[in-house]
DNA sequence: ATATCTGCAAACAATTTGCAGACGC
DNA sequence: GCGTCTGCAAATTGTTTGCAGATAT
């Protein structure tokens, strides 16, 4: 989804609630949709600094709730500190794989998965509304890595 | 696993590092392995208080750590403040679905979805180390509550 | 006009850390 | 006896909140 769509709904969300549109949300919502990288609410505060330096953090973390509340944003990870963010509206569902080492973040998407969780769900009687799949470990990259300096060692 | 199992298991983890047996430590294992049940690190603190009021906090969240890193429990979670902790060891792995109205988890194993995880990671030469699948939702119970409170509304 | 927003600074909650004395090995 | 552990209290980190003035509608 374009950032001028995304905006357009975030105004249409925010009429919805009898909220206001204002410049600081506008610029970060902006800058949510200008990056296809996760971020953390400090990212967020850096780069609407920059775009004016009077954003405060406070501003900037309602702001973000607002977003994952209108399923704008969604948040991941969450467990080593800082939340992460990345903006799905408009994006597919997917999971994701998070080296360790290098703190790279690989998304995937298994429909087949996808239909098991279901399944298991059915047959428990519970109703998702949302899942995490989260594969932790080592990307190709660093398992190489680590593997020539081994070699370089032994 | 017995908690004496258990804990003739952390004594090997323990000298192996190069660290000590202390009473405290005793007492967090063995009160992690007399809970079926999540708990946080505060839960843990009252625990350990009750058998030995001295315990202190630093002392409940070192350990906690220490037995994380020998693979004796794992954290879940996360996301909603506390931390949760669970005895992993001589348990099977298995992941959870977690109603947000009643906070209810319940566990569950498909093995087809771990199959799946392997092969989704090996195409991307992805190493897992470890995997946390969550389904977030409502449980049977609060839907059925859901459902008469809304006919009782209606 | 007026209710919502904002920045600021202080508050919070969970967790971590520095230190001096206690204690396992 | 040495080096690791502990409790304590203070520090940190990420995030939230109260308030008085600013601003969108």
């Amino acid at each position: 989804m374009q950032p001028a769509q995304a905006l357009k709904r975030f105004e249409t969300f925010l009429r919805g609630r009898a909220l206001r549109m204002t410049s600081q949300r506008r610029a970060i919502l902006e800058l949510a949709w200008g990056t296809h990288e996760h971020f953390t609410a400090e990212d967020m505060y850096a780069w609407a600094r920059n775009l004016d330096a009077s954003v405060s953090r406070a501003t900037v973390y309602r702001t973000l709730s607002l977003l994952v509340e209108g399923a704008f944003l969604a948040t991941l990870d969450r467990g080593h500190g800082q939340t992460l963010y990345e903006h799905i509206l408009g994006h597919r569902h997917h999971d994701h794989m998070v080296c360790l080492e290098c703190g790279k973040i690989i998304e995937f998407l298994n429909e087949e998965i996808e239909r098991l969780q279901d399944e298991v769900a059915a047959k428990h009687q519970f109703t998702i509304t949302q899942h995490t799949l989260r594969l932790e470990g080592c990307c190709m990259r660093c398992s190489a890595a680590r593997e020539s300096a081994a070699e370089a060692a032994g």
